[in-house]
DNA sequence: AGCCAGGTAATCC
DNA sequence: GGATTACATGGC
């Protein structure tokens, strides 16, 4: 796979809206998200990839003065329409005009979130993919191991996606709908290794290219994804409380599942009824925040893809460009 | 060797 | 309706 060298083109100043804390080493980076190879993370520093449209950029993050900072990397003519969308997106994925103080004054109530607080206070959910990126990475975690996701992952952003370089950093970047739909059924599941999964995939790419954003607006999304064969209850759950960063909404599956049991119930699992209930009870309006919290404490102190130290970038390199598949 | 993974749809009664 | 089962694949 080809290289691709991104210049610099813009460097956007975007203000954390409150007044309450903000944590940006965990807004940006999330413990518990597994290794996608589309970021890259150090302490003081991050690195994303983003497709705006037809533009390609790569995004250098970091925080100062309530302010993340964003360096724009990109591959063509970048236009003030393209600044717009980048803003508004970087916005949007990390919350920066999100309040989390109703939620800090529930949390405070319960005993079982009095560590994951004291840790994480000020983290916003983040989530860099829209709605169609989300999908695939929803559609990849049914029913399988992390690692075969992480696989299949790999798989589809090696063959499909683009690799790209800028500010030091090798990292992969998505393919839009209308790539996607080039690529047969076949493919997906003969070279991607994607199983059953690969008939799904290929329902995708129509649906997002005839539902951009706006016409989904004012419907129950939850109930529209679902329109999708291959798309259920906890797929359409994901891909919904990441469109609408509804603090109330969140996708409940084995995964989670036990994880909370753990932290509400002091159980090693509960019924997705019991759970529901439960957090709902503690966190009125707000479980969605609550249930990201309690698993982003759980992997804290063992990350799934941990932070890179700055001098081993060059492998983090090295280890992209010489993927052969 | 089987069982099970951060589910879903089809097919039973 | 609710309970069961096939669906791909790979790791333990």
């Amino acid at each position: 796979m080809t290289l691709l060298h991104l210049d610099h083109a813009d460097t956007l100043q975007l203000p954390v809206a409150g007044v309450g804390p903000f944590d940006s080493l965990h807004t940006l980076w999330k413990p518990s998200h597994y290794a996608t190879g589309l970021e890259a993370h150090t302490r003081q520093s991050s690195w994303r990839t983003f497709r705006v449209g037809d533009l390609t950029a790569g995004v250098q993050l970091r925080y100062e003065d309530r302010t993340v900072i964003a360096d724009i990397y990109t591959d063509g003519d970048y236009k003030p329409f393209h600044r717009e969308q980048l803003t508004a997106r970087l916005r949007a994925s990390y919350g920066l005009d999100e309040d989390t103080a109703a939620f800090t004054s529930l949390a405070e109530r319960v005993p079982a979130m009095r560590e994951p607080l004291a840790a994480l206070a000020g983290m916003r959910q983040s989530c860099p993919e829209d709605h169609f990126e989300i999908a695939v990475i929803a559609l990849l975690l049914q029913n399988t191991t992390i690692s075969r996701t992480t696989t299949m992952t790999r798989n589809l952003l090696a063959h499909h996606g683009k690799l790209v370089h800028f500010d030091g950093i090798t990292l992969r970047a998505w393919f839009t709908p209308a790539e996607l739909a080039e690529v047969t059924a076949e493919t997906f599941k003969e070279a991607d290794r994607l199983g059953y999964r690969a008939n799904t995939l290929s329902n995708f790419p129509a649906f997002f290219v005839n539902h951009t954003g706006e016409d989904l607006q004012g419907e129950n999304l939850v109930e529209a994804f679902q329109e999708i064969k291959g798309v259920g209850p906890y797929t359409a759950a994901v891909m919904a409380s990441h469109a609408s960063r509804d603090p109330a909404v969140f996708g409940i599956d084995v995964w989670n599942r036990k994880i909370l049991a753990r932290r509400i119930f002091d159980a090693p699992d509960a019924g997705p009824e019991a759970i529901t209930r439960r957090m709902n009870d503690l966190f009125p309006g707000h479980a969605g925040t609550a249930a990201l919290y309690l698993v982003e404490h759980e992997y804290l102190n063992d990350p799934v893809a941990p932070l890179l130290e700055p001098d081993s970038i060059g492998a983090w390199n090295s280890a992209l460009e010489n993927t052969t598949t």
